[in-house]
DNA sequence: AAATAGTTTGCAGTGACTGCAAGTTCGCGC
DNA sequence: GCGCGAACTTGCAGTCACTGCAAACTATTT
């Protein structure tokens, strides 16, 4: 039953809590920062919880893979975006307030800019930690298209909410890609190529599409 | 230099090239059968070594981890997919055409009935396989926007191909992930779902997108 | 048959992660 | 302040994934 007890706000009074708290951010914190400079698949939990001054046994009670623990993720990070979702302007679009929240989130991860940037630099750097981040990111999306619907008066089962979350999602990781991919010359700016990748999706990503190929190409099977 | 020699082509001759397959083959097939048959993360490579007799040591010759042995990816889906993209008649739209290279991709899904399908499931039960087959996905991904790119006579720094090849990975999931979670009653049909999906994408998601949003909400920071 | 190159295997070692049980600390009512 | 139970930490033992290395084996070539 370990963390399961119901912690009811963040700061919580005992000196329990407040040192648990200090436990974790000391131990992801170690983390990030040994990650960065030994490379991140060469660090070991031992060092991390050496570094936290706390038993590797320890570690273990706070994360359940030494992933985790260098992404650190902050679980507010996802309240505050469903949040600014539920409550944004009501006539606003779908997609528009998904490009203002895309906004915002990305203006956070420009605030603390120490984390947040060297974690991004790290998940390019280690499938284990891309692996671990998708994972996480999946469950985000989980939720995310969950509100949306709700937003938009759709069933929770309705493909559109869900489909929106998703090519949302996946414009912001391209444009990221391109940007890494253009490298130091040109740089394109990264809010100009996800404005770019929003207007795609808005009016169409292709107004040749023809719905009624599989009608009539029933013969291409290798 | 393990594994670098140019095998030219698929049914190379020797003795040697064969028993390799073989080899492959029966320690694939193992560890599909043992992770169905266990659950995905109850298997051990021991067993799966065993089953398929060799040693645990030349498991890890034939692959890299354990997760990859299930997934048994063979190489050729994603060839046959670049083919077909290439071969595609130049006249169809790219969305138009990737609609037909998914359908193809869902037929043969459906072709080698079992094997596939167990490992859909099994991806769904097991976080680690999913997060495997996810880089996995990625690698393809890759492969696959490049090579629309070329047909689509832009550069490959370009970002609507990568965009078009994400969001339609991104329809496809979205449109499986809804399939099952509707469970049995009212099985919706995957194609139906994808070409709801397709459509949406080729029209655009939101007609009502304001495209200049962040020029007016500039306030919005927490 | 001997040389050669490719493959298998055992062995030893590192490191992630888990359950368990004993010890320590904290919060709380008395 | 005392003591008690709950929460937390820790060490220990154990399992399992995965790696490098070197010896043994086997197919291929000459």
């Amino acid at each position: 039953m370990v963390g399961v007890m119901q912690t009811e706000d963040v700061a919580a009074g005992g000196r329990r809590e407040r040192k648990k708290r200090e436990t974790r951010l000391a131990l992801a914190a170690a983390a990030l920062r040994l990650a960065v400079e030994k490379g991140p698949d060469n660090v070991t939990v031992e060092e991390i919880s050496e570094a936290a001054d706390v038993s590797v046994r320890t570690f273990f009670n706070y994360f359940p893979h030494k992933e985790h623990a260098i992404l650190g993720r902050d679980p507010e990070d996802l309240e505050r975006s469903l949040t600014r979702l539920r409550e944004a302007p009501p006539e606003q679009s779908p997609l528009t307030m998904l490009r203002v929240l895309v906004n915002q989130a990305l203006a956070d991860f420009g605030d603390n800019a120490g984390d947040a940037k060297q974690r991004f630099e790290l998940i390019g750097r280690s499938p284990a930690l891309l692996a671990q981040f998708v994972l996480l990111s999946a469950e985000d999306e989980r939720a995310l298209s969950a509100a949306l619907a709700e937003r938009m008066g759709e069933p929770p089962t309705s493909l559109k909410p869900a489909l929106l979350v998703g090519t949302v999602t996946t414009a912001v990781r391209v444009a990221a890609e391109k940007q890494k991919l253009a490298g130091e010359h040109e740089v394109p700016d990264l809010t100009a190529l996800v404005d770019q990748a929003f207007a795609l999706l808005a009016d169409g990503l292709d107004p040749a599409y023809d719905k009624d190929v599989l009608s009539r190409d029933q013969e291409g099977q290798s």
